[in-house]
DNA sequence: CGTCTATTTAACAACTGTGCTAAATTGCGA
DNA sequence: TCGCAATTTAGCACAGTTGTTAAATAGACG
């Protein structure tokens, strides 16, 4: 599967963007992660590893705990080319790690 | 469903992606669409009514054809809204309705 | 080692999505 | 009105997704 399709995926579930999010501006460990939200651990655990294979988090761990942390580079890569290419003119690619505007 | 979900679950098929980037700088009918693609006309008209219930393209009749054109507007405005939320840094949030780009 | 905590993996049910073919709809023109 | 072309809707099959609970794994620590 190409790596664009994996994130798009990826991103079509709300738990999913809403785990981007709380990820945001910080790590957590994925029970934080779980606690925030209504369904079970190993719901959120496969959330997570959809969310890794997709490059959206990476992990690290630290003992007993796995800690999650965005990882913005794919995001913007491949969502923001899929923009600028589609809607090049309502969406002012500024986007750090893009390639040249055309 | 919200207008986001419809739109990112929208963006999850590739088929569909690939029929926004078709429409990127032309309207087109549905057969001239579903030509495009392996896939038959009823499985192109199902994604069709999937991207414009997303708001994502609108369509136009003509006599026998439907002309179906590109929306960019709710696209630019909620995926660039989460990316600008997500990950501000690597990407500027110059999004909207803002004429001109870079 | 035994046990507690954190997390993931497995197995399963329910739901959703996507494709196909066949049938219905819509509009044009003889 | 009849027939044709373009398109959508309906019905069905199959694969994939998402949740649950129960079991397995990994690390810390007595």
């Amino acid at each position: 599967m190409k790596d664009s399709a994996r994130i798009f995926r990826a991103l079509a579930d709300p738990t999913r963007r809403q785990i981007l999010q709380e990820l945001k501006d910080r790590e957590l460990a994925a029970g934080a992660i779980a606690s925030r939200f209504e369904i079970s651990s190993p719901a959120i655990s496969r959330h997570l590893a959809i969310l890794k294979a997709a490059d959206l988090v990476s992990e690290r761990r630290d003992g007993n705990r796995i800690y999650y942390r965005l990882e913005p580079a794919q995001l913007a890569l491949h969502v923001g080319d899929f923009l600028s290419h589609v809607c090049p003119t309502q969406f002012a690619h500024r986007v750090g790690l893009r390639r040249r505007a055309s």
